[in-house]
DNA sequence: TTGCGATTCGCCTTTTATTCGCTAAAATGT
DNA sequence: ACATTTTAGCGAATAAAAGGCGAATCGCAA
């Protein structure tokens, strides 16, 4: 998990020292065991520790140090949901053990990317050059986005709804029409999971 | 997608080394554990392993190489990516090669995740409930989507501009007012590298 | 309320990664 | 056989992260 010397030093202390005393040291008995003179110098050590994810800790309690059992491999794919952004509050220390990955959005579904084109999305926030993330399916719920086929020609992208023996195919952009088609002119060709975009 | 005999050195190295000490070497290491004179050197080969996607590391990071197991593919995490819609063609049998995943978004930087609240973002197309995928850097370039601290207390999404000595920082939504702080004020917590929406 | 450990701050030094320009050999395509 | 791309290498300059310091401050528990 990418770690450096000096904080498997660090770990190494931390774990020995639990395992001989039964409890964590305090700041200063982890600077004298590493030979450091100042505590700010461990808590730096500390804080980088944590935020790796390596070990848990109360704020300002005493001796609060809890070294956690080495992770195993963590996907690339399963990155830390740190807490909510606009709340008013620095974003670091959140300790959460939350995440996020693909797959929350995934399942085990088939799954495939499109590549979006155009705008008729637009006051839904999917725009050109986003990737919207399909479940291959045949039908659809009411008001579902899905990716639809209208006469076996065109795919487009559109908000689902039935109207008796009429599709309509709703765009979210208040300059376009909707599509209107009977419903078996319309083939779905799956439904919209998520959107993924990349700056 | 070969390996070449040098490049099957170093990973070498880097696996006996990483084995031996629990941590990943520096460059410096490397280059003596190969016998090359030149860091560069080192460097290139480490981006064109990175490359071939047999080993990750973070961006400008003491020692963190981490270097992959031989290909486990899970295949969750990455999908066909099968096309552009509303381009007028079915989607399927699109047939190309190409795929998406997180990590073509993150390369393999440290990252984390925020869910977003409020409308600060709007106009760019990040709304109240996506997750912003941000790097943590302390620092961002003319333009870019960041995650900023103002005076230590407010961490906010916006876009970021430097104006003389002071930022700014624009929020994407015309109701809302750019903030200006001096930028000794404003600490850049991350940039966003990208949006993932979960319907 | 007081004391001790934890936290924060500003500043410094060392370590480490990245980038640039250049050369040359090997692999690859036409 | 030739042109092009990829791999391998060099040294130097730069930039960023990691490690470190002492002093001041904060917060919990006795």
């Amino acid at each position: 998990m990418a770690i450096t010397r000096r904080q498997k030093d660090v770990l190494d202390f931390l774990t020995s020292f639990t395992q001989r005393c039964g409890y964590s040291p305090s700041y200063e008995e982890i600077a004298s065991g590493l030979g450091v003179n100042s505590l700010a110098t461990v808590h730096k050590h500390i804080t980088n520790l944590q935020n790796k994810g390596l070990l848990q800790r109360a704020h300002n309690r005493s001796r609060s140090i809890d070294v956690l059992p080495a992770r195993s491999k963590k996907g690339t794919d399963r990155l830390p949901l740190l807490g909510r952004i606009a709340a008013g509050r620095p974003v670091e220390a959140v300790e959460t053990a939350e995440t996020i990955s693909l797959s929350d959005i995934l399942g085990n579904r088939e799954v495939f990317a499109l590549e979006v084109r155009g705008d008729s999305m637009r006051d839904e926030h999917i725009v050109s050059g986003d990737y919207v993330l399909v479940e291959r399916t045949r039908t659809a719920r009411e008001g579902e986005i899905v990716v639809a086929l209208v006469d076996g020609t065109d795919a487009t992208l559109k908000r689902f709804y039935r109207e008796g023996s009429m599709i309509r195919l709703q765009p979210s952009n208040s300059e376009m029409a909707p599509i209107f088609a009977p419903a078996a002119a319309v083939t779905i060709q799956g439904k919209v999971l998520g959107v993924l975009r990349k700056y």
